[in-house]
DNA sequence: TTGTAGGCGTTATCAT
DNA sequence: ATGATAACGCCTACAA
């Protein structure tokens, strides 16, 4: 119908000889109005409107030298990380925290395989930086480089605000449930990539989550033992590691997996063994997302308060960013508790 | 330990001076290499990386007039968003297709309550629009000022390029699917809010998915009837809705539900009333989410390729914006299917 | 191969 | 209450 008008898009400077001011006038009038006779601001806008001119956030970030947006940094894809429930939950406290202050969120991960490039391209105020520890190059690049950053999950690398997690206290809670219920022979579902010679990074969240079994374990004495497979993070992952673990003919009594997703592939890999949960294997996850009460049975797990993870790491980072300085190093510790729903119950007298 | 230099930002100005070149050699060093002698050019980014200095993204944005970012845009908020399963997977689909053209992926929402706001601050070169119908003054306003704009699940406005899926065959399919296994009495799970006259937009997704849903029933002759009873595409949402209706009498042999999370709702549901499914109740759910296939028993849904649309939306998108220009206006349609699995049985004979 | 100068579109400073 | 002008930091013809 119309032909499409493909001319270029205004700017301020159209704005203000069409309205017969200057640049200025025209800024004011979307900035700072008051400081405009009303009358003119509002014909100003009017202006603005019927040609359809909008400040360039480019432009505005430029000159204002700020982006209001932070940065979320991850060392995995993108497009493998946004359907795991545990970092949607992440997000969605991120995304509180920074729309109330009407701030956006950028994601920002590898691009090509290079997290530094990506960073170098990422239109941000500060970071918050999960899952990666603090002596990536890359986090120490953007540190020096003046850019606040918050680090999540990660080991307490000094220099750095961060927010952290009881993960070895909910751990050694989740060990000592099942050991109280009577079970001696365990089974722990760690996250790791079986290749590597030490497949967990004791520095890791992973790490301080076996730290927390192993320490229970060992306060049980020698009566109780525990083996340790490990896969990915994933229901496939779990499911796999406890088929294998059967397939090898281990037979424990409890397992304790070290993320909700591996304890929902060990309920499926149960219904395929045959076994009753928790009537012949008694089942722990890690973290409560918001599907473990809704598995068949209710999954007992260790609830840690993933959603405000999000909120306090973007929280620190905003007041660091106001602060105009990555310099004040805090760091904040947040609870986990054991949540105990349908898995588990108490081991069964007779074998 | 060391004083924190906090000096200001190392500019290119200042690596040309370190380096005792021309600031356009400096730019070359980073964005043509191959216009300077390789000597020159290494040197060049030795004394860059030496200073720590980076070229300034926004700057760059400014003055190359594109930002290598594309934009998601959705009506909710993000802080609602990211544990919605089916807008992860969307996700994922999208950033697989920006992450190999090199682009990043920002997210888009009301910000403070007003969407046009926050596209106007949003860095992108482009638009994908999800769950908003194209009428949304917002949407329009942004294909004027001359973004590409693609649209997905939106009733295809023309002049839009979009990305479609067959939502009311697949509806169509389910119904009949119930139907064909003797299911007389059928309740429907709708998404929408209670409170509206008519709480279903035929417009919208869940406006043809009932569509299919009624076209199936219609055909079957007098002897089918349906309810329809809606809440929110939750958990709780089919929870709730399921509850409620058979706190009302309601006795349905089947229930179709318009998203997979409410069917799990009513899964719990139904073990919280002793049903068994599918021995007492038939069930049907509709997106078929990652979830699907580990519940208990697995649910039968239809299977929509929700990665699919974010890749092809995000990579339609991208070819728009190469073509300079929101000129093209093509639509893609996407399939959907049945996947029968263990929610769903023949209705029992007896009552 | 390298340097000069103008432009990108705003905001901020300082006058008037 | 307004306006002129200089940053902001980089990119890129065009010239040398």
């Amino acid at each position: 119908m119309a032909v499409e008008q493909r001319t270029r898009r205004p700017g301020i400077a159209d704005v203000a000889r069409a309205a017969g001011v200057s640049k200025t006038a025209v800024s004011f009038a979307f900035n700072r109005p008051e400081r405009l006779r009303p009358e003119t601001a509002t014909r100003i806008r009017e202006v603005a409107e019927t040609l359809g001119y909008r400040p360039h956030p480019v432009a505005r970030m430029l000159s204002r030298r700020q982006t209001q947006t932070v940065g979320i940094l991850t060392p995995q894809a993108l497009s493998v990380i946004f359907s795991n429930p545990f970092f949607g939950a992440f997000s969605e406290g991120a995304a509180l925290a920074a729309e109330e202050s009407g701030y956006g969120l950028h994601f920002v991960s590898p691009m090509h395989g290079s997290l530094s490039r990506a960073i170098g391209r990422a239109i941000v105020d500060g970071f918050v930086v999960i899952g990666l520890s603090a002596d990536h190059p890359e986090v120490e690049e953007v540190h020096r480089s003046g850019l606040p950053v918050v680090l999540v999950d990660s080991t307490g690398l000094s220099g750095y605000a961060s927010v952290e997690v009881d993960d070895e206290g909910g751990a050694r809670a989740a060990a000592e449930h099942l050991l109280e219920l009577g079970h001696r022979d365990l089974l722990i579902l760690g996250v790791g990539s079986p290749e590597l010679a030490s497949p967990i990074d004791p520095g890791s969240v992973m790490g301080r989550r076996l730290a927390g079994y192993r320490a229970a374990i060992a306060q049980a004495g020698g009566s109780a033992v525990a083996s340790l497979v490990v896969g990915p993070a994933t229901i496939e992952g779990g499911l796999a590691a406890v088929s294998g673990a059967w397939r090898e003919g281990r037979r424990p009594t409890g397992i304790l997996a070290m993320s909700d997703a591996m304890a929902i592939g060990t309920l499926q890999a149960a219904r395929n063994l045959g076994l009753s949960v928790p009537r012949d294997l008694s089942l722990v996850g890690f973290d409560d997302i918001d599907m473990a009460r809704y598995t068949d049975p209710p999954l007992t797990t260790v609830h840690q308060p993933i959603r405000r993870k999000g909120e306090e790491a973007v929280r620190l980072l905003l007041s660091l960013v106001a602060d105009g300085g990555s310099a004040r190093t805090e760091r904040r510790l947040l609870e986990t508790r054991l949540i105990v729903r349908g898995s588990t119950a108490p081991r069964r007298p007779a074998s």
